[in-house]
DNA sequence: TCCATCATGTAAGGTGTTACATGATTGC
DNA sequence: GCAATCATGTAACACCTTACATGATGGA
């Protein structure tokens, strides 16, 4: 036995969902976009293709669920060979690779093309952090409002939520300097010229 | 014309990094290793690869440099069609795709684990955090030390570190409160059960 | 003698994204 | 009448990683 059945991060996420309750491919589809979309997310295709590899595997156990005026689902839920893989990746180390971000390549680059464009990317960037910002801490405010089981659970949700929210922060205080160099800098070029 | 010849990040990294310059394969792989490798990198069959396709596709010209003692190597450099979607790539808007993170997928599912669990990722990560700081901090005192031509390049690459540098300390700030409350909630434990 | 550096590539396989296909119900 | 929600999938492609292949020079 080398390795497990599952392969890539998202087999485990799907599986770590699944911990504790059954749920079907449009159900983790939600789950992805509300709670993890910051971290990993996946394309509903790939989600379905996934749960279909976990269950050929036997890490999922799947049951078909008849409704009535709405299309039938497919459920599904960890079996003990499931739980079992989750735990040992889980406790495997992290392989550390470094982490692309297209955002800092364009700017890295900028500076043979004129102020401008670095200024638009900067703004827009800015627009980003802040909506994601708030995404953030709305999704906090929810959290801490949460008064249910899986407390444990929650406590590394809401510890995932705050590296987040510090890496936006900070990242929006350097786009602030950043902007406000390049407008002097604009301001400055103009003056010169006039 | 829908679009350019080149396609992914890596294709306008590699135009980004002839601007100027002539560089072989060998040598992009090395400016990777030394100078982007925080924000974007690949294997060097990657490179070999893309160089090729960029080539076909008239982006860059190529010239194969004979030399003694050592294995020739093939110099590219870009040409105006290169140079011009580098442009066109640079004015684009960054589309916003969420950063995958893998330590905090993992962090994220650590709920229903031993506690001991998250504490060793989270010292592992706190290691690699502070030597990645190191990295960075040294990358940054190489650049102010920089007397040259293209100091305007400069200045968006010690921009991009800024962003890396500020991002990595946050990080280890909210990695140090966890930690702390993770050991204190072990011991805890500990105490209880004696 | 063995390893690192210089130098370029092929081949295979895995992962991820996008577009397409289908079809009922509910709310505006 | 139109769009959104619920629900599951196939197919094609684009991208990335890993392993393999080759071979000289120079230092420990």
């Amino acid at each position: 036995m080398a390795r497990d059945a599952a392969r890539g991060t998202l087999d485990y996420c799907i599986l770590g969902l699944l911990q504790g309750r059954p749920l079907s491919g449009y159900d983790i589809k939600r789950i992805f976009d509300r709670t993890i979309d910051y971290i990993w997310n996946a394309g509903d295709s790939q989600i379905y293709a996934c749960l279909k590899r976990l269950h050929a595997e036997g890490l999922v156990a799947a049951e078909t669920l008849i409704q009535v005026g709405r299309p039938n689902k497919r459920l599904y839920r960890l079996t003990p060979a499931g739980e079992q893989a989750l735990q040992r990746w889980l406790a495997e180390r992290v392989p550390d690779r470094f982490a692309k971000n297209e955002f800092l390549v364009k700017l890295f680059f900028c500076g043979e093309a004129p102020p401008a464009v670095a200024l638009a990317h900067l703004e827009e960037h800015r627009a980003s952090v802040e909506a994601q910002l708030a995404h953030g801490r709305e999704a906090l405010a929810r959290a801490l409002r949460y008064r249910g089981s899986r407390q444990r659970a929650l406590a590394f949700q809401l510890l995932a939520l705050e590296y987040m929210l510090a890496a936006l922060e900070a990242d929006l205080a350097v786009t602030d300097r950043a902007i406000a160099r390049l407008r002097e800098e604009v301001a400055r070029a103009a003056q010169d010229s006039a």
